[in-house]
DNA sequence: ATGTCGCTCATGGAGCGA
């Protein structure tokens, strides 16, 4: 059994007693996070490293940040841009092969607010990502798209969809960007384990968007075909979010069998 | 518009992004 999770957590360096609590009840083999908000040499190695993880590292000043964690495979490192633009410099892509599989670790564009550059930016790195994606389903390897994709899918994934209808993470554009990757024949694992159910995995922090639980779903794994007969659980780590000084996303994870 | 966080600059808060 693999166990795979996924976790905006808003900051590494302040987040990091969160992170190593949860690192340590949900004893994830492989992990993703997004949001490190920290250049790379700011990288708390040591402190993971001692939590029995490997990591590689993407990172950058201020914003951003993707990072994988492995506790016993392996990984290596095969990329770290986007590709599609040479001038992008956000630190949102990371891709390695942990074990057998490929992961990507992906912090896609916010792209608030409506209309604007930053939601062309948006559409366009989806487009980026769309065009990679092909590739790695033609390499006919188990992949995994996992990370914060900035996007509802449908009106399950949103407290109260009326209001988000010209936010950059529910326009019909971004959507639409998103149901283009399972039509190529990925598989949105959670959607899949839990097709009718209400699933969150971000709370804003203002609000009280917790304790009215208004959240979103935003956190996803793309699965490549392979890998959806090894498929057999998932979830949301819920209660982390009521933690002290935690994030405002949960950990997301999968099971593979 | 607002709310609340985390980050940076080079302050003793302000501005930005989410």
């Amino acid at each position: 059994m693999l166990k795979i999770a996924t976790y905006n957590i808003n900051g590494i360096n302040a987040r990091l007693p969160v992170l190593l609590q949860w690192l340590q009840e949900a004893k994830p083999d492989i992990v993703c996070l997004q949001e490190l908000k920290a250049p790379g040499e700011r990288f708390p190695l040591a402190e993971i490293q001692a939590a029995g993880y490997q990591a590689v590292w993407h990172g950058q000043k201020s914003w951003n940040g993707v990072a994988i964690l492995s506790r016993s495979l392996p990984i290596q490192e095969v990329g770290r841009s986007l590709p599609g633009d040479k001038d992008d410099v956000q630190s949102r892509y990371l891709e390695a092969v942990v074990g057998q599989i490929v992961i990507v670790c992906l912090y896609c564009p916010n792209g608030n607010p409506y209309p604007g550059e930053k939601f062309e930016y948006k559409l366009k790195w989806y487009k980026r990502l769309t065009a990679h994606a092909k590739k790695l389903l033609a390499h006919d390897v188990p992949v995994i798209l996992i990370g914060d994709y900035n996007v509802m899918p449908t009106t399950l994934d949103v407290y109260k969809p009326e209001k988000y209808v010209n936010d950059a993470l529910f326009r019909t554009e971004v959507r639409a960007a998103f149901d283009g990757l399972l039509k190529q024949g990925w598989t949105d694992a959670i959607r899949h384990l839990y097709p009718e159910e209400t699933i969150y995995t971000f709370w804003d922090y203002f609000r009280r968007a917790w304790e009215r639980n208004a959240g979103l779903r935003i956190d996803h794994f793309l699965i490549s075909p392979h890998l959806r007969d090894r498929l057999s659980r998932g979830g949301v780590d819920k209660h982390v979010r009521g933690w002290e000084k935690t994030s405002d996303h949960a950990p997301v994870w999968i099971e593979l069998k």
